[in-house]
DNA sequence: CGAGATTGCGTTACTTTATAACGTGTGCAA
DNA sequence: TTGCACACGTTATAAAGTAACGCAATCTCG
């Protein structure tokens, strides 16, 4: 496997509503809150958002907020390794800084090396508040 | 503040009860879990559990794991820095290792100080299988 | 002491988040 | 052309978490 890149193209109508209204939006949305955004595009049920999100998740596009019952649009430069992402949560104006650092992605993949844990998926979820909310 | 360490004494009847569940517990438990197990004691209604927990994860001998919407006690050798502690999930047997690791958390300092990021809580969890699951 | 604040508790009702179960349509491959 | 895989639509339901109300016990400080 591998093949992260998916274009527009590859996505269903539900995958690309999905996708567009996830990327219009600069801070995490719900489920129900994307359904909201969908209604007028035929959307009538969580399912058609719950299955759009699993596919995108699982294409990498798409990242969920654990600590948020949210999800974001992948905004990580090179959005091909998502092994270890770090999200800054501002707890302030809700915005997510996504950004990915190997010096902590080699520690992780350490301890969980050294616990002989199989690891298969990170999170690590920082809450605080941002630069701009601090300056205002 | 920092009087991180409470004794069985410094808790309340619900508090105690809900403590008890927990460390009775070798794995998660969901908060209607341990509503469940505590009817017998009179429990009736989930605001007695979230009171009661909201209280012992305050009070840091309780920890939340996002990923799974479930709490656990915590087993930290040392129960008085819980500042940045690292959860490894087993999806096989769903027990849970904590554990807490200086250069993690020094990197995750470092980064949030790097983005002049406030930082006020860290949540790190990795899912994947334990040293007994893989070996059965 | 005692008026006011604080804290925990119990209950009902409710919101938000997520899934189960069942059936339809479409495309592709044997 | 049959059968499989997959996306989709719908109804119903489960699981997780909160709002709002009122009561009782305990501080606390004037």
């Amino acid at each position: 496997m591998n093949e992260h890149v998916h274009a527009s193209a590859d996505l269903t109508k539900n995958q690309a509503l999905v996708m567009g209204a996830l990327t219009r939006s600069d801070s995490p949305l719900s489920a129900y809150t994307i359904l909201d955004q969908l209604r007028d595009d035929g959307f009538r049920a969580p399912l058609q958002v719950y299955r759009a999100l699993d596919k995108l998740v699982e294409f990498g596009m798409v990242h969920r907020l654990e600590s948020l019952n949210a999800f974001v649009a992948c905004r990580h430069p090179r959005c091909d390794d998502h092994e270890t992402v770090v999200f800054m949560i501002c707890e302030t104006c809700s915005r997510v800084q996504e950004l990915s650092d190997d010096v902590l992605a080699n520690r992780v993949a350490f301890l969980a090396d050294e616990a002989r844990f199989a690891l298969k998926n990170t999170t690590v979820e920082l809450r605080g508040i941002c630069r701009s909310c601090q300056a205002a």
